[in-house]
DNA sequence: GTCTATACTGAGATAGAC
DNA sequence: GTCTATCTCAGTATAGAC
């Protein structure tokens, strides 16, 4: 349905070229308004090239995201290894750690949702064919949580809950308008502290079958472990 | 940024025949290899009359959904009507009658995601433009609510939560490869019974604060009520 | 294997005639 | 209200330079 070969090319500085050139006019005129024709010009090489080295423009983006994605990992990674923060800050850390990241890229991420409900297609969020930029991403929160001590169902599908819930934050930054999407921010916050507090209720051992019904439910669904939707779906081509 | 006009036209059959035309064909080759000119030429017009009628292929799809929702809005009044269902009951009738309604569509759906995350867009699903599709939706989960005693709190975000969950579960629907999509109609029927059993927790007086902390949450990040992102963005122009 | 130059195709969208 | 002609542009194909 979906093309899928690898896209070639093997010279970094021209594919960074591309990447910079491009990103850089993505965050002036906006995702639908660039053209390969002039992300090519703006790398100095020729339309060909910029094929070459991407599929098209939405796997350009992607090649961002796991940019973002690395950065991300390894901000987390630094500030947990300094191993002083508990387990709400590190939380916060890594939540509040991604968001500024992308502080500066809104009107970029709009592309990057564009085919998360088209299960085939080889750039949707939730498919096959990025499984393994999502897990790295679930790993970062898995890192968080780190060795918290929690009820062990709980523990077991926090990371994906995590990061399920950072996919709709990431919907809500989006749409998010105020200065230095700080509504964003206080909406970490809060939600924070909420998991903080619910965790501790369910910690109670009267809260034991509801937690039960809650981890199977997910099960059942095949919504974790990060492997989200592979038993859900046909799609495991990838 | 994203042209707006509403498209004219007033001849009902015409436009009908573009619709049902368009929809067979959506149905048969998918969203993408659906072309303009062959949707024309299944209504028997040229490609200029369905412009005429529709803004482009997503308002075509946009047009369809629209019908989904009343038919769904009729659905969901007609059981309650009946009143001989409790409140677990009319939440389930609820949810199932959406996916029922969309059962032979899942491929469809994807191009109604398309421009979720795109604020500006004239079709993204939490924006501006679609808000009184989307508070219509609301209201049916109001209806299935209905008067059910729940603290006063809850009654005013569970509407819009019961909306938000629902977009969650279509996009678990559109990746649910299962007979029939069974599956989702499973996790549907085990989430509703977690929100009957959580909401009748949070009954109990010992969870005021809880709760208090939850709706101003959602308060100050503006996601309630019904007008979403209203507060949340500077896009107002709907 | 990396890249340029150029031309072609298909399809979304629009203008203007009727 | 509808049609025909046309425009734009993403994406592809190809031939060849290095």
């Amino acid at each position: 349905m979906f093309k899928q070969e690898i896209a070639r090319g093997n010279s970094p500085e021209t594919r960074a070229d591309i990447l910079s050139g491009a990103i850089g006019l993505f965050r002036r005129d906006g995702f639908d308004a660039t053209t390969m024709r002039g992300v090519a010009n703006a790398a100095g090489v020729a339309i060909g090239a910029a094929y070459y080295y991407f599929q098209g423009k939405e796997a350009i983006v992607q090649a961002y995201y796991d940019d973002v994605q690395k950065q991300h990992a390894e901000r987390v990674a630094t500030a947990i290894a300094e191993g002083r923060y508990d387990f709400e800050q590190r939380l916060r850390i890594a939540f509040h750690a991604k968001f500024e990241i992308l502080s500066r890229d809104r009107k970029i991420l709009g592309a990057l949702f564009r085919y998360s409900a088209e299960p085939g297609h080889p750039l949707s969020a939730f498919g096959p064919a990025t499984r393994t930029t999502r897990e790295a991403s679930i790993q970062v929160f898995a890192a968080a949580v780190g060795k918290e001590k929690l009820p062990e169902d709980i523990a077991e599908v926090l990371p994906t809950a995590l990061w399920a819930l950072h996919m709709g934050i990431l919907l809500y930054f989006i749409y998010d308008e105020s200065q230095g999407q700080e509504r964003t921010h206080k909406l970490i916050d809060g939600v924070i502290r909420m998991i903080a507090r619910v965790l501790a209720l369910a910690r109670l051992p009267i809260m034991k079958p509801l937690r039960g019904s809650l981890v199977s439910l997910m099960r059942e669904a095949g919504l974790y472990p990060e492997s989200s939707f592979r038993t859900a779906s046909v799609h495991e081509e990838l």
